[in-house]
DNA sequence: CATGAATGAGGATTCATTCAT
DNA sequence: AATGAATGAATCCTCATTCAT
């Protein structure tokens, strides 16, 4: 994880803003993710970054190499924050249905306060993972949650409340395509249904409807 | 896909290719399906589309005027192709979990026959629905998957087969949901996972995850 | 005069509205003379003209030869319309002095009247008569006006109304500018002064000014 | 005319031309001046005015923000150009007529020195004043002649040598239209009477001319 | 480390004109 | 005579990137 935190400005006084590398690759990472977030990798402009973060645009260039660089870096570092999120979970200590609903609502829960990890999902996958292949980073990055689900698929038959022979990876899947596509999409299918999916009130629907989905998929 | 309309070229020969609007706008359409599919809004050429329509690029704008235009009636037209589809299934022989397990397939077999719709679905949510909100075309064209739908679940809550209460708007998003995730994010998923999900096997095991998912979620 | 008046449709019935060739040339210059006169030579647009004019685009490379040979016909139509108003001014039964006020007031009305004139004269100035240049017809068309002020003069040197020794065409080039760069400049003059000058009291002030300007010149 | 602000390269040696803000922009409103003079508005190319500036084109979309920007630029500088030219002209010691006829020869001579700036007036008038009316900074640029004139006439008047109740807006747009007509119009007006305007002799006889107009009209 | 002016390649769009019917 | 589709050259403008200071 690039910055997420900034520890910085122990060098001297914190006063002055000047040669300060970690605020200024801090700011550029950050005016990124909106940027790229917001416009995709080619609606992306190289001078909105440097604007928003207020810094010269030379020090992307010296900072990240250029507008690939920096979109690798936006990439990385927001798959490196989700797990980092996804480590905290701990579903040991809880029943296996208990276990699955907090799993699938802390997912949901994620991708609510984390659109901009969405949008750089989308836009990877609309340039077939071109970046995202290039980069080992990630891919070692293993999400602990398909562990977490194996455990509680392993738990939850020994107590039957589960079925058999259910891939974790599928149900990883599941979980991730029934909140993501609903918010991904909220913007076409608001307009499409005629009907607001932004509102509070949908919103929680939602999530309890990918609990009760993932729930009774896995009900023997 | 392509020749949404080509029944012309009865005046003549039908081999000469000059002057011929219909064929010049549907071939623009159909270089710029692929064009915007693949590249996105941002990162589409206007050129691009021309070379490939071998057509000049002038008419490009005689016919939709610019570049918005045409992205605006590649719009239209995938979602008038897709409400086309589904027009043509029709379930009300089907047994409620037969009609149910038929829509699901249909809708994934739709899905990953029209990558392209995919992708331009994907890049009008990276813009927030920016073409589709002004569009009143595509609203008005309502998805009879959903009147479906209802007609299912009133069946099959008669005959015990399905639970009461379910939403069909609910159902019909999650069917999307499931389908179109796993389409459209098969490139970070796979090199995520180390798993090929773009192989016959996978396909066709998701599909019917898909009708078990739904399935299960519907059992009483 | 290219076509003034149109006493067309005397061939068959005036209602049908194809093929008729006066009709046709006379609507492409009337939409040729506002276009041009409102954008200047390389503002003003073929196809605009054409659509004004309500006709297919190819008529007017047919009775045009394109957009300079329209040009040329709307310049020379212009000043073969203001000569042949001209013409029609007789003064010679009026007092040298009378004869010279209606002389001023009819420039000055006519540049009033003929708006279309003075912008094709500032756009034909800004090219440096480029057109006026090659076009003999034009050259031709001597100024009545001339002749006209030559015998007032003439006239009121021998009444002692007027000073002797006084060029007809310094009198005219006065006359003409006093009229044609307060209404030429209008827009400018106006923002610059904030002062309305389109208004009818600043334009019949204007009027008389003109008069009194050439008069006072001409007392002896 | 073009150095309106050169005091610069006092840095180094003033011989390197490289990274020199000021040069570069100057050099670009130089090249501009021209080109809109000479073509007009809609017929003066971006890249035309590049070329002369010598500078790349993108350093006069930084500069001036386009076209647009640009020409607002030129019409602003010109017309400032003319009111500080305007400004060193003090004739609170001259007795009324010989007052009277310094600003009118100086009006002449500046519109002789700088036909720039007539063009752009036509080219502005063209347009019906578009840029000019949303340029606050030209409107405030009184034009100090208004108020000079406005005492010659008092003073002219005590001394009986002009008459009363002469409005000076008036006595202004007179001396401008005498002389900028002609010079705008001497490409017409040299054709039209087969007579050259452009030569000393003539300039010489139409500036007296003006004077002599003037005068004469102020005259009890 | 930091600045912002400068660059060249390419992007969307528009134009007057011609061609096939 | 009349139509409107088609063309290629230009036109304005933007982009990611580099350079001089």
């Amino acid at each position: 994880m690039v910055a997420e935190s900034s520890r910085k400005s122990l060098t001297k006084a914190g006063l002055e803003r000047k040669r300060d590398p970690e605020r200024t690759s801090a700011a550029i990472l950050a005016a990124a993710i909106l940027e790229f977030s917001q416009k995709g990798y080619e609606g992306a402009r190289v001078d909105a970054i440097a604007r928003h973060a207020k810094i010269n645009k030379r020090m992307l260039y010296h900072y990240f190499g250029g507008k690939e660089g920096l979109y690798l870096a936006v990439l990385e570092g927001r798959y490196a924050a989700i797990r980092s999120a996804e480590r905290l979970l701990d579903l040991s200590h809880r029943a296996p249905v208990e276990g699955m609903r907090e799993l699938v609502l802390f997912t949901w829960q994620y991708f609510l306060d984390h659109p901009e990890f969405l949008s750089i999902l989308a836009t990877e996958n609309l340039q077939r993972a071109r970046f995202l292949r290039r980069s080992g980073a990630v891919v070692e990055l293993n999400s602990p949650l398909i562990e977490e689900i194996r455990q509680l698929l392993l738990r939850g038959t020994k107590t039957g409340e589960f079925r058999k022979g259910v891939d974790p990876v599928q149900v990883y899947i599941s979980i991730a395509s029934l909140g993501a596509f609903y918010l991904s999409n909220r913007w076409t299918l608001s307009t499409i249904f005629q009907r607001d999916l932004f509102k509070e009130s949908e919103l929680d629907a939602w999530g309890k409807h990918i609990v009760m989905m993932v729930l009774s998929f896995l009900r023997p």
